[in-house]
Order: structure tokens, then sequence, then C-alpha cells
DNA sequence: CCGGTAAGTTACCAATGAGTAGGTTCGGAT
DNA sequence: ATCCGAACCTACTCATTGGTAACTTACCGG
């Protein structure tokens, strides 16, 4: 039984990144180290070096490639459906993702180094400030509303399911992802369909009989 | 002029908590150091660990206060008013601490040492989380809703407000507290009020007529 | 079988940073 | 004035860690 039978690059980069993304999830990048990594992959220093140059390396290479995954997980829920479904598989991708890849996540979550600006979700919510421009394109033209809110509001349901993912990842997962993602999604659907004209206004809550073009649907 | 003074306990401690957190906030818990913290505080190092004992100590100390200062931010914002002042009071409360302290906010938000478990913002999630339960706690009980998903509303609520204040700090700060707030507020308020009864259930983006009698089907 | 190349190793450096021992000086109270 | 405690400093120890140089060994094609 050889155990310590040698990789070729290919593999034993894919081998390392696999043990990088644990152990960075598990200690944040600043406390993670690569003697860690490298024992932990049965390997010694150099070859992490050899791989990835720089412990930034390294991790720009997992964050990467975790990103990327999200992103397509993301981008493939959305590809159909109506703009509902579209809404709730998009959520339900993401808490799947935290699921099934609990490391990943926790790495994305977690601290950057200073010097790799904050690449974590900043980009999942640039992308879903596009994409919530683009499926509440509709109402929000219709309604008069400008998109250069945008970012506010894909920034709150970008947060608001990282935050839930989190706290679901953390706890012992008390409910199916199925469920918390209906959950989820009908706050943020139903938050964004009733949305008023302009929140700013004062008592937007009811809107009163104003010469306003908009009939007065009492919900 | 002396300005090498020396301060009194107290006064050196609150001073040493002032450039520690702005130390923290911007390296992170790990990559902050005491040295630089003592350097920056025209002191040297073993005054730090005569105040606080050690790097977690002077953390805690830190982020502690900065939680009591948030959470009673919060509180005073939601002592008085309507539902929905109140939710929106809590809103900006938050957005505002966000702009005034944006270190405290960093510190809060950022990794902490894994020692100490996540003190940081799971403690404003679970006061969130009652409050949620209060707040709407009418509203559930009428609608037949499970008190029991609070938590994810208040997770969620919580994660959108975070998220969006790390925008809006981040950026330029492109809107107002209170416009921000006016946003933010609009879409968890109306999100929350027009949940359907049971958001597991399929088909409820549009609500059916009949508002009051539901037949309980199973799910 | 054998030689070259890629995979892997040992052993080191330099820097950093947490934490401490022991001495020094300031400043107020007697 | 002088005394005493609190505030403060210098100067370490010790362990860790990012990164590198130089060497060794397994594997594979010819």
């Amino acid at each position: 039984m050889k155990r310590k039978q040698r990789l070729s690059g290919p593999e034993r980069r894919a081998q390392l990144m696999e043990v990088g993304r644990s152990v960075f999830a598990s200690h944040g990048y600043e406390a993670a180290s690569i003697d860690q990594i490298a024992h932990q992959a049965g390997v010694s220093k150099p070859i992490v070096y050899e791989h990835f140059g720089a412990k930034e390396g390294l991790y720009a290479a997992i964050v990467d490639r975790e990103m990327d995954n999200l992103v397509e997980r993301i981008s493939l829920a959305i590809s159909q459906g109506s703009s509902r479904q579209r809404f709730e598989g998009a959520v339900l991708a993401f808490l799947t993702y935290t699921k099934e890849q609990p490391a990943g996540f926790a790495v994305l979550t977690r601290d950057s180094p200073s010097t790799l600006a904050r690449r974590g979700l900043t980009r999942v919510i640039d992308d879903a400030a596009e994409r919530v421009g683009e499926v509440f394109h509709i109402a929000f033209e219709r309604a008069g509303y400008d998109r250069k809110f945008a970012p506010i509001y894909a920034n709150a349901l970008v947060g608001m399911v990282t935050q839930v993912g989190i706290w679901w990842a953390a706890e012992g997962k008390p409910f199916t992802a199925e469920k918390v993602a209906k959950h989820v999604a009908a706050l943020g659907w139903m938050g964004l369909r009733h949305l008023p004209k302009d929140p700013t206004l004062p008592r937007a809550t009811r809107e009163p009989k104003k010469k306003e073009p908009r009939p007065p649907a009492g919900k």
C-alpha cells in the first residue's frame, strides 16, 4: 500500500485547493498557515509555493473557483421560468450551495486579506444588482421607479439570503432548504412587489387619494 | 509642550479602546498587532497588557462596548411609535450607526478570533428575532403564522440591513441615511406585511380574493 | 536499462508578534 | 521635601510563519 504515492501536477493542485479551502474555512485567511495546509495534504510546504506562488495565490485561486461555482448555480437557477420562479430559484440555489459547500461558503463569508479588496461577495452583489434591475425592469419602469436605487435592493436581497444562509448553516439546519427558501423568497418578493412608488415620501404605508394615476388598490 | 503627559488609568484605557477599535477595524483581528496599537497610542506594549491582559481581552472589551452602543441605539429607536415607525426607526438607527461609527461597525462585521464564538451580530440577530416576533405578534397570530419561523425573518432583516450598511459605507454614501433607510424599510415592511400565510404552499404569488377562511391544507 | 524531468524533501532565513521580567520616572499626598 | 504607588519603558523570550535554496527521488519514454 503506497500511501505516499505521487500525484501529477494538476491532481496535486486540485487536492491542495480542496485542503486549503477547508483550512481557510475553519481558521480564516490570516490564521491559516501554509504549513498546516501542506501537512494536511501530506506534502511539504514548498510544493504549495511551487503551485501557487504565495499564500495569496492559493487563496485567490480558491475564492475564484468558489465564486464561479456559486455564480453558475445562481445563473442556472434564473435562466428560465417566471420572474417569481427565477427569484425563488436563485434563493434556493444559494441556500443549496451553502448546504452542499459549507467550506466554500465559509471562505467566501470570512475575512479576506486586506490586499485583495473585498472580492468576495461584491461580485455576487453586483451581479445580483444587474439581475434585479433586469428581472424587475418592467415593474420598475411601469411603477416609475428609479433604477439607480437598484443597488440598494440588490444589496438588501443578497444580504438577506447570505445572513439566512449563515444562520441556517450554523444552526443545525432546523428546516429544509426548500422551506427556508420559500420563506425568504416570499419576503423579498412581496417586499419588491408591493414597494411604494417612492418610499422616501412620507406616509407611504397607505397611498392617500392623491391625483396620482394609481387606483387605490387596498391590499 | 509636553504632549507625552501621562494619562490616568481609565483615560488610558478609553484611549486604547479607541485606537484599538480603529486598528482592528482596518486590519481585522488576526492581522492587527498589539505593537501597532500601542505605538499608535503613543505608548509601549506592556501598557496594553496591563489594562487588558491579552489581545483577546482588548478585543472583547471593544466589541462589547460597540455592541452595547448599537443595541441601545436600536432599542431607543423602537421604543415608541407605530409598528411601521418603529421598524423604519430601527433601520435608520442601524444605518446611522454605520455612518457615525464606521470603525465600530467594521469591527463588528469583520472576523472574530475563533476562540470567541461569533459573539458579534448573533446578539443583534437574536434581539431582532425577539423584536420581530414582538412587533408582528398580532399580525402573526391573526394570520395563523407560526412564530417558529421568526428566526428566519429576523436573520433576513438583519442581513438585509447589514449588507446595505456595508455597501453604503463602502460606496461613497451616494444617498442620505434617511433615504436608504426608507427604501430598505419599505422593502422589509412590505415583505412582511404581504407575506402569504404559508409561503411553503405552492402558488402564493397572487393572494386569492377570499381573505378570511383558508382551508387548513397540509403541505 | 537508463537518463531526464517533474515531484518532493530537508533545512534554513528573516520577520513578526504575543507576552513578560524588571527597572525607571512622574506626580500627588502627607 | 520626600515618599509611595501608579504609570511607563527597555529589553528581552519564545514560538510561529511566509518564503527560499539546494538537494534527492520516483517515474516514464526511448
